[in-house]
DNA sequence: TTTATTTTTCAATGAACGTTGAAAACGTTT
DNA sequence: AAACGTTTTCAACGTTCATTGAAAAATAAA
């Protein structure tokens, strides 16, 4: 990564566009820095991985200095743990409740809500999709987290609303069907599929879903 | 990644274990350097990611000086071009053809034929899979390669074998589709499909890629 | 054989990395 | 208001990184 011709470090600080140098010592009350350097973690590990996410980077994006990560985190690897513990989990808790708390619990229905909540978040998020594959395919233990949240927070609850058998077996079916629409429409980019509409998608794919959730698949 | 306390370095330099230690100057007549570059390489950059993986790391994988990547490939980042214009594409184009041009053009069994080969491949290879995810969501030139990879030597062929409309959307959902399974699988390691036996596998997602080789999947 | 060219390792370079200790600024307690 | 503890930046350290130039060894050409 070292070189002579090399032109990063775009200063970019935090949002105060170029105001007073900040000075020495403890800042004005209210700062939450420990935070701040969470929220930007959570973004430069997401978009360079572990390896490639240095601690200058997130403190820059954070607005303060790159000692503050050992001061509140320990270092490096205390500020990936921090991360990982706290995985964004909120929001897409919320919207699986909203998907699956619904009234309506007809298996087609509940498919086509999950497929069209889902590519629609994603497209209006440019570049979420991807960098939570690369946070999980970028470690081990982020993939063991993700797992364990995915598992709780969002498969169990759609297993519920399907009376079936082999709850889960149907439940992990249909996540393994959306991630990889996910692939192939976000990070592979696919023609096909990059290029398709959110209907063509839903029409493609809520099917397969209905499947999964309701007809019997051991022999 | 530095720091005071840290235990790397082990030598695991080439196959010879401990013989004479090699001199200065060109080696004799038979050693392709660039190749075992190259080879290290692609094992390296699957590995740990552009970021994460050494110039040192590669060359000592492959027996041979760091400086030897600036001589045959320019740098670091010629180095990942070369290996990215090649990506292994012989292995996966060959079995493709095995599955593809059998003589049973029946959607049903080609697609089981499909679901079965791949699953059982990846079975075999601990850790292939992952490795192709890290590697393409690594960097966007990965994913645009795999993806013209994908396309021209995957894709077309599957399609071609269905004489349906809309050919590529079908081989592309059919992708999807195995992607998903194998994100699920060996990446993230969901329980009941990490857990589930090939003959599970194939029950469950033979009929998905069937439904997408022949339905009707536009209104 | 002598000369030239290519291939390889070695040693060194400057940059960037994670980390640390001390000093400075702020808040809190006495 | 004075003392204390916490938070923050700064400057520096040692390490590791990618890269480079020169020397050495092998092959190829003369």
């Amino acid at each position: 990564m070292a070189g002579p011709a090399q032109d990063k470090d775009n200063p970019e600080q935090t949002e105060e566009g170029g105001g007073p140098a900040r000075r020495r010592g403890r800042r004005p009350a209210g700062a939450d820095t420990r935070a701040a350097l969470l929220a930007a973690a959570r973004e430069v590990f997401a978009e360079q991985g572990y390896a490639g996410a240095t601690v200058r980077a997130i403190a820059g994006r954070a607005g303060v200095d790159a000692a503050m990560v050992n001061h509140w985190f320990g270092g490096k690897q205390g500020l990936f743990s921090a991360v990982m513990e706290m995985p964004k989990a909120l929001d897409l808790a919320e919207l699986v409740s909203g998907i699956v708390y619904n009234g309506d619990r007809e298996p087609a229905r509940l498919a086509e809500r999950i497929v069209r909540t889902f590519v629609t978040l994603w497209d209006a998020n440019e570049g979420q999709f991807a960098a939570l594959i690369r946070s999980v395919s970028s470690q081990d233990i982020t993939a063991r987290v993700f797992r364990d949240f995915l598992t709780k927070e969002v498969l169990h609850r759609v297993a519920d609303q399907v009376g079936a058998d082999q709850s889960d077996l149907r439940a992990s079916l249909c996540a393994s069907q959306m991630v990889g629409v996910g692939m192939a429409r976000y990070v592979v980019k696919l023609g096909p599929l990059a290029d398709a509409s959110v209907d063509t998608i839903v029409r493609a794919v809520a099917p397969t879903l209905t499947r999964y959730l309701t007809e019997d698949i051991l022999g």
